[in-house]
DNA sequence: ACTTGCAATGAAAATCATTTTCAATTATAA
DNA sequence: TTATAATTGAAAATGATTTTCATTGCAAGT
């Protein structure tokens, strides 16, 4: 595994928020950090038993809820209601996922804050969470 | 419980779709088309017991299932990944939902159809869904 | 380098929403 | 009224995620 500047930055972030770096997140930031797919937690746990075959399913899901937590990943939303775990952009974009593989592309849509904003003022709900997100196949898995 | 033409309309629905007007359906539908707010299963799982003591919460799914595919209610996903149903509107509206109640606004989105067909020609992605929802808590629910 | 305390780990068990199985019940077409 | 296939509810199964807990191993301070 090369070095990566990224990888050492979020270790250093991790580092700095108190946690500790271990060789399970090691693993682990290396896989987000280098996908450009959104991955489940099981793909993560499989793809990082290749380079640490004792790591364990848990971890995955504790690490990738704490890069989550320090804005590195961004957890996305399934129809079918499971997550996938995604690099985070700077930024709120909206984006557009391959159900199949998670290849993801972003996409500006209007303004949404906008929109927000002015929901609020008409109904009175204090609005705290939002989403504006496609599905559907990527080109590749179109083929299969 | 009150005769409604709606749930008259509802359980002709389901007759003619082949489907056999029971105890248990009768009761769930006079919930879902007399609520407001988006039910949970366990929700429609305890009002309907009201009325309908012995109804198990695997005809509570089974039901909102058929009711969904005929769609006369639909699904809404939450952050929480689970699900509620509520009656369906004509036509496709974007809504804003109470986490707490379940209370629902609809809103006007901007035209997501056309914002939809420009991102599927710039990726190649055949898309199959979306979402545009807001989530928050209702003024009701603020006070409590 | 060497302790040492506390965070992190992984296995197993627990949880929670949802689905499946299956034997008993019941709506409805004939 | 009867026959039959759909529907029911209980219990068990499932699948994703979380919790528990004894063990391991960072990293701060000597």
């Amino acid at each position: 595994m090369n070095k990566s500047p990224i990888v050492d930055k979020w270790l250093a972030e991790l580092q700095s928020s108190g946690y500790r770096v271990t060789g399970p997140r090691r693993v682990i930031v290396e896989l987000m950090v280098a996908s450009t797919r959104a991955l489940g937690p099981i793909e993560v746990y499989d793809l990082g038993r290749r380079d640490y075959p004792g790591l364990g399913l848990v971890t995955v899901y504790r690490t990738l809820e704490k890069l989550e937590e320090l804005c590195l990943v961004e957890r996305v939303h399934q129809p079918d209601g499971c997550h996938r775990y995604l690099r985070a952009t700077q930024g709120h974009q909206h984006l557009l996922m391959c159900i199949y593989c998670g290849e993801v592309k972003y996409f500006s849509g209007d303004d949404i804050n906008s929109l927000i904003g002015r929901v609020s003022n008409e109904t009175g709900y204090e609005v705290t969470d939002h989403w504006l997100q496609l599905f559907g196949t990527c080109p590749q898995c179109q083929r299969n």
